[in-house]
DNA sequence: AATGAATGAGCCTTCATTCAT
DNA sequence: GATGAATGAAGGCTCATTCAT
């Protein structure tokens, strides 16, 4: 005799969780990941301290489970892509998807820039994010492999810096920065084959 | 019996103050800002905590003058390049510096890379990093305006980017990462006129 | 259509009762008093942490009510001791129903003898242990005063002592600890009048 | 050019230790290890909360450093004991030191009862307690061996957990246990030999 | 009867910084 | 210049208990 459905207690539980994750993300955008407080994340989401840890096993545990769900969207939103286009083609529209991805999770990339280079809070996240950044490399080695470049895996590394290094200009300062633009001069400088 | 001239006083304080900038600058590199203690700062440096006061106002004073000797030395660095050569060999030059400056200052740049993502600890350290980046912009968008590119502005903002993307990748694991041979591939892509 | 009549009400509630009394036993004398959450009460028995606030008034309480058990347990097993025998005959009854006593309720006594140590949880218990104490040494002083002897307080004490002390030695290492060996000489050290 | 003189700074230090170590024991002694928070020892002490922690590791070293004290000081006194008396004359001895070591040292030996009947907080403990056991029983021992009884070890066992047994009395209630008295007749038990 | 989400106080510990010496 | 004892605030976390359901 449960006192609610057991769907009704899922679904309330899984809600509080994502508030809770909205917090942190917020704060931990903001602040940094150091610098935010269990105190304040529980404050921001409107709960007592102590109330966090009946959803999540800490601090560190909270920004797991951030990492968990947006490198688990991101890998399924790159599958997505995925397909028998001419390989040029989907270079591009690999390139618009990293631009896209960021647009849409800015707040949780500016964690990731954040997190990504401090290695002691990297640390403690499991080994999720360079698999990930592994993955994405391979992803897009493999457009410039099928072209018959000579270096694809080069070819790949660079390409990802140049997104990558965009990408966290424009999440330091989204307001100033002309995304769009620079995402299409990129795309036009992936144009022709070989690329440039 | 004066014990020192004013001089040996001046060089032996100074001398203390770089070992102190030293000492930091290598556990906030390899362990990061936030978790880097005052403590282990002066323990590394052979010091007292106290005594790390006389020299320094403060943990972010000290992370201030390591970023303003940096800062200070890349600036430099960058206005001896500046020369009357044709724009294409100048920008040339200004990349293979920027990998250099990266290559010689690995930890500096660690630190630098961790720093730049926090929000937080950023503002704590004046304005000096903006506007650092700033003028770097500058000094790129110049060749491209001198050859005439219709968006010397975007194509600065580009090649920075593939830049600072590529030397973090270097700095996160300078074993495994090619920095020359990138470096040259970066070059050949911006021998001809217009780059690619 | 009474679900239950009140009785079977009632012997439910008992056994829930004694459900959660077994787990806070287990746990207490395994970890301690201090060191058993209520958590971890309730998840041993299988329930959930607020149900256990239905049987009981509390953590203290759950304490409360194995001593409560535990004692009356024991003054009645004395009781049943007391009869016409010789006062020697009674003696070395006790004595082995001391040991008796302890060996079957071993993780109680262990509880027990953290809890006596133990000012601070011992005051939330009421004065039931002091009393009970004071009942087995005077149940022990009896036979000692019937035989003449001149300080029968005295001796009652030692005894006491001695069991309690090799009780404690068996509690903390029972299976290193031959307990029937040490009891039989116990007995046999007061098989003459005068005890020695 | 040391601030103090290194002999000052030592015993500064040194007393400052040992008024920590005081204010533990007396609140220890009192409320138990687990109901004395570090607050408590730091405000006893007249020192505040962070300081406690330059001088030990945390309260788990507190409760160690009162071990590894006591501990020693019981060993020492044990061995001044040893000598060419004969068996029985020894045995005396020791039955009467450990008489007076619980009561000189009564805080103590209140906190190491409570202590030794708590698994968890023993683990922490290290190994000491147990093997200092094993030193005063084996101490124990020998006289008996000496004297050429048939169970030596027995015997030493059930002498220990007399004295044991009789300690934790007076320890939990000093001023209403006749130490002396009981003292006198525990020793006057072992004036015969073979021991009754 | 039964659940477990929710609370708030408290725990141990770390830390940047100050100050008497 | 140099020390390190001393502080006070904050950190992450646990827990007994309450309450809406």
């Amino acid at each position: 005799m449960s006192p609610r459905t057991e769907q009704q207690q899922q679904s309330a539980r899984e809600e509080s969780r994502q508030r809770i994750l909205a917090s942190a993300l917020a704060l931990f955008s903001r602040l940094g990941y150091e610098r935010t407080s269990v105190r304040m994340i529980a404050g921001e989401a409107g709960i007592s301290q102590g109330l966090l840890y009946n959803y999540f096993a800490g601090k560190d545990d909270v920004l797991k489970a951030l990492f968990e769900r947006s490198m688990h969207d991101v890998l399924r939103s790159f599958e997505a892509l995925h397909g028998s286009d001419p390989p040029a083609e989907r270079l591009r529209r690999y390139i618009r998807a990293c631009f896209a991805i960021v647009e849409e999770n800015l707040e949780f990339w500016r964690l990731a820039y954040g997190v990504r280079a401090q290695p002691a809070v990297l640390a403690g996240l499991g080994a999720d994010l360079p698999a990930w950044e592994r993955t994405i490399l391979d992803t897009l080695e493999e457009p410039f492999r099928t072209l018959g470049l000579p270096h694809p895996q080069t070819e790949a590394r660079i390409l990802f810096a140049l997104i990558d290094g965009l990408s966290q200009q424009y999440a330091r300062d989204p307001e100033h920065f002309p995304l769009r633009e620079v995402a299409d001069a990129v795309v036009a400088r992936y144009r022709e084959t070989p690329p440039p």
